[in-house]
DNA sequence: TTGTAGGCGTTATCAC
DNA sequence: GTGATAACGCCTACAA
């Protein structure tokens, strides 16, 4: 079945020509004779000849690649990152390497060491909650990798950055809540290592601070982003008769945990307590009722990503002209906090 | 900042030994004195030094690089499927090169190309809904790669495939809305070129035959596996008094589509129309009434084909030995198709 | 316009 | 055990 490859090698020996004129030929070098080219272009197709990208990257330094390193591939917000990059990267002719570091720093490690190892012209990464260290990621750029941070970054690393616009978002978020006449609004919160969720928490609670509430404190539930948890802390708080009038949760799925346990508790979404998620899932708009949440641009991001990565190979210039982009999250308001609208 | 990558050359005449003592050292072999084994590996720590994968590669004829093929990476399904191969090949220290066809031939055929010209070991592919030749992918096999199909296959070309069962899965979809005591069920299918909703409307009709209804012609709209489609087509059915009382889906989304019509018209589901999807979309379970749905095991079915991959690559023996798996589809029934239980 | 030759960084095959 | 050397397939001065 697997005929020995071709190589320019063959080609020249057929063509009783030189290896480098066939070479030369196929790059379509333009000191090269017409009827030559097309010598070896015909030969080149008849033979089914197919260049042999390692070897021409090995010769170039250079392999025309990109890794991409996540923490899931299969979360709705990272797989549409990678659509966006693949859509822009793919169009330029790059070829990309994906890594999964299943949000764990030794995975993190060991992508960012098989990429430097295959020699990849640059990195996309989303780091781990477990990325306090910048080691490791530095050694990329030492081997003269170019880097792009996405989303979840370290922001005392010097590289380019692509971030949503976290404490914005979430200030407005609450305001909105506020605005709906929520007066005793909760945050659902996730871990302060990572810098998204420190910054929700952030806007939310400058948000409560800059409000006429009387007690202005902010009630933050750590831990609280996955379903269940949000779930058992909404039945514990109701059993506490400690619930709040509206939960502002740092995810989607907190705030679907927090409605079907309200569902499940009889208690009105949004008539008696508000809801507002986070990241805008697909499943927010087709609950009971729909969720309201925050829009984060995903495939937007990873084009952008893979723009600054494009612009960042091109012209190696201005090599210190770190980009840092803030992308505006939109605020999706559905009916999960429209108190004020069901009043009218 | 980017000093000169260090080479095993660099440590060789450091150190005052053969290039190629110092590859033995680095690679373990075992004809190599532990003492300068260790003095070899400390340096190399020291000096930061990195293999040249490119040029390994290229000196083993090698990659150890496998690319995947897909329409769209942020699919559920897809990306499902992604994570589950990358979970196994990527533990077994293979790369994972990203193609995404868009469900374009061209793109395809384009990155085939690519992916010979990387020289990967392998390539995993799920097909575009335009492919109906399989010259360029006879072509990745003549080169010597190892083939896997997923999901969406050619059945005529002679590779491993791994693939649902989804005629088995939708007769027994058609069979639960039977049970149920539906007695008009519409399928909402899919482009006929794809196998699997070829599969599916197949299922679907051998159920109807099977059953005991009097009219047991098959009642198939095509093209109506998009929300917004069979919102519009219920609607026109409906405008048409040519509604029937159930649907059986190819996909969530024209499950959800007929669902958010049927309530637009204020009709009940599932007392007066049952729903059926397929794909088990998240969502599924979130919307009220939860949708009924077929899931496929994307993950486990990403796991297996790349394990399938490994296990070719390994023992290169029984060359003619093709795989063929097909998973059963689990039919997960929710309340969009619950007419029985809810009578009683 | 074409040929010659050297090398990209490894590894494999000889020897010693 | 180690050293010398020739590849792997391609590209690119330099020379002709």
């Amino acid at each position: 079945m697997k005929q020995k490859a071709c190589t320019i090698k063959d080609i020249a020996q057929t063509l009783n020509i030189n290896i480098s004129t066939v070479s030369r030929a196929l790059n379509n070098s333009n000191s090269i004779k017409e009827e030559t080219r097309k010598l070896v272009h015909d030969l080149a197709l008849k033979l089914n000849y197919r260049p042999n990208a390692m070897a021409s990257s090995l010769r170039k330094g250079k392999g025309n690649t990109i890794g991409l390193i996540v923490p899931n591939i299969n979360r709705h917000f990272f797989s549409n990152l990678i659509y966006g990059v693949e859509t822009v990267l793919g169009a330029s002719g790059y070829n990309i390497l994906i890594c999964q570091s299943t949000d764990k720093l030794e995975k993190e490690k060991q992508a960012i060491s098989t990429l430097i190892n295959a020699r990849v012209d640059g990195i996309i990464i989303s780091i781990t909650s477990e990325t306090e260290q910048s080691g490791h990621i530095e050694n990329a750029i030492e081997n003269g990798i170019v880097l792009v941070q996405v989303d979840r970054v370290l922001h005392n690393l010097n590289t380019h950055k692509i971030v949503n616009n976290n404490f914005n978002a979430s200030y407005n978020a609450t305001k909105h809540l506020l605005a709906q006449g929520y007066k005793k609004i909760a945050h659902l919160s996730g871990p302060q290592t990572i810098n998204i969720y420190k910054e929700r928490q952030a806007g939310y609670s400058k948000a409560l601070l800059e409000s006429d509430l009387n007690d202005k404190s902010p009630i933050i539930y750590e831990n609280t982003i996955l379903a269940e948890k949000s779930y058992e802390l909404v039945m514990k708080l109701h059993a506490e008769k400690n619930l709040p009038d509206a939960f502002f949760s740092a995810s989607d799925f907190g705030a679907l945990g927090a409605l079907q346990a309200l569902q499940k508790l009889k208690i009105k979404v949004p008539e008696t307590i508000g809801i507002v998620g986070y990241a805008n899932e697909p499943f927010t708009e087709l609950t009971t009722p729909s969720i309201s949440s925050i829009d984060q641009y995903s495939i937007e991001i990873g084009k952008e990503a893979a723009q600054i990565m494009l612009n960042e190979l091109k012209n190696k210039i201005d090599k210190k002209m770190v980009k840092q982009i803030s992308i505006e999250p939109l605020l999706i308001i559905r009916d999960s906090s429209k108190k004020m609208m069901n009043d009218e």
